[in-house]
DNA sequence: ATGACTCCCAGTGGGAGA
């Protein structure tokens, strides 16, 4: 089967993109970030025509995740449970034996800001909930836009990017304490090409420069690792007119 | 250069993203 992680930046711009996308690189399930849309005005019709079941979890302008899916998703969660959360950030599914969550990890803006307490904050909060949710499920996917480059060989200039955000030791160590509790990054399962990204800045021409970060991500369980066969970052959607920031990343388990 | 683009809500600009 094949399940992938979308940042669409804006599900109402991307609909027609996500669909054509879907069409010629079918997938089992998908989690998508960024609907910046609310749930009733979620495009459940249209998904639903292209043969995928839709869990929705919106909010107005920033945010929002959903779960789709060829067969419904049941024991589906919605952010956090126990953790306090105004935004939109998580959903969760079972597809049979198989757990999928789906996040969009605050981006914590600037280092020492805020808003980046609140991404470490909400980071030891989705480790100490998928601790339990892995020892409920130990087939479990965590995929999503972790607004993390977890090493500098997923930086396009590290030296830049240095201490700047996504990049700051603090966010690697909550990285790889979250892949600690025992999840492996699927895409690092294999060899890979040098200067991968998933993420290209609007400006600069940054993807005709191939000028990325690799933010975007697709953990697996132990119990999965075995039976995961490639993993690619799909970088057609990005050279669609009007595309995402970010490009698809897609794994293919047995 | 605290830039550059895109999206959103707004309302003829500004915040946020990364």
């Amino acid at each position: 089967m094949k399940l992938a992680t979308w940042n669409v930046n804006s599900l109402a711009v991307r609909l027609p993109q996500l669909l054509a996308w879907l069409e010629a690189s079918p997938v089992d399930a998908v989690v998508l970030q960024e609907l910046k849309l609310t749930d009733d005005k979620f495009p459940f019709d249209e998904i639903r025509a292209a043969g995928y079941e839709a869990q929705a979890f919106g909010q107005k302008t920033y945010n929002g995740v959903a779960l789709l899916s060829r067969a419904p998703a049941d024991a589906v969660v919605r952010n956090i449970p126990g953790f306090a959360d105004e935004q939109a950030r998580v959903i969760a599914g079972s597809l049979g034996a198989l757990r999928i969550v789906g996040a969009y990890f605050p981006n914590g803006q600037a280092p020492g800001s805020d808003k980046f307490e609140y991404k470490l904050r909400w980071m030891r909060a989705l480790r100490d909930w998928l601790e339990a949710e892995l020892a409920a499920h130990p087939q479990l996917v965590l995929a999503g836009d972790f607004n993390v480059a977890p090493e500098d060989r997923d930086v396009h200039d590290p030296v830049a990017w240095a201490g700047q955000i996504h990049c700051t030791e603090e966010e690697r160590e909550h990285f790889r304490k979250l892949v600690a509790i025992g999840l492996v990054d699927a895409f690092r399962l294999f060899e890979q090409p040098p200067k991968s990204w998933t993420w290209w800045d609007y400006r600069n021409l940054a993807f005709r420069r191939n000028q990325g970060l690799r933010i975007d991500h697709v953990l697996v369980s132990e119990a999965l690792r075995p039976r995961v066969n490639a993993c690619m970052i799909d970088k057609a959607p990005r050279r669609n007119e009007r595309p995402s920031d970010h490009a698809p990343v897609v794994v293919t388990i047995d």
